[in-house]
DNA sequence: ATAATTAATCGTATAATTGCGATGAACTAT
DNA sequence: ATAGTTCATCGCAATTATACGATTAATTAT
């Protein structure tokens, strides 16, 4: 979760808008798969063409540093999982979460939601 | 699209990646929907709760100014569609784009593509 | 012990994002 | 014409993200 609390509830003149959770936690999941070097490790992990960071710098072309802390971006966030095994540390989707992800994103853009537009 | 040419092939020593247009647009609208406002925004458009941008100014309580911007990003990506209706703007949701997010994010996080993890 | 391997972390530079007030453009109403 | 309304854009400041090389930590192999 990377919002501060000053997103948590925000205040301007009268109006208060606090943010539910889900909307924090929507938000923090998209911005760890707003980039394309994070959806390629996704993309590697889940089909199980690696496992090791050092598969992964093989592939992706960026400095190791550069990959490491992509991949702590998407720990944080929940969607893999690291299991260390010296002097190599093995990286997974994190199953539950993908599932999560796959309700709380399904549901977002959901077509049902859109059903009474009359201005266009 | 946000991501620029040194993003679409990546060259480094001997390997070159090349995303494939589909995570370009993935991670742009990942992007679009990683701030909490911003989801906020779609929200409201979705319920149909209001359209216009000064009644979004009303609701969530940040300057006019930062609404516009947001509401630039979510056009930018595609998410929204505004038509101008002086002196008012009207924003909605574009409806076909909003169809192609559900699809994407839906085929991404499907549990199936993990079905083979041996590792973990 | 010593060297080698792997990956996280640190420091740094650059770029992008976020938020705001002020200004400007487009249009309406008087 | 003049004033008012609405919203985009500009300019600025502060924060955050991105990428890299260098270093460090942890462990294995010799």
């Amino acid at each position: 979760m990377n919002y501060k609390k000053e997103y948590a509830i925000m205040k301007r003149s009268l109006s208060v808008v606090e943010y539910r959770g889900e909307e924090m936690v929507m938000a923090s999941i998209a911005k760890a798969i707003s980039h394309p070097v994070r959806i390629k490790i996704l993309e590697l992990l889940a089909s199980q063409q690696c496992c090791f960071t050092g598969e992964l710098t093989e592939i992706i072309p960026m400095a190791q540093s550069t990959i490491s802390q992509h991949l702590k971006a998407l720990l944080d966030a929940g969607l893999i999982q690291g299991e260390i095994n010296p002097p190599k540390v093995r990286y997974c989707i994190n199953v539950e979460n993908w599932h999560k992800a796959h309700v709380m994103f399904g549901s977002f853009f959901v077509p049902d939601r859109l059903s009474g537009c009359q201005c266009c």
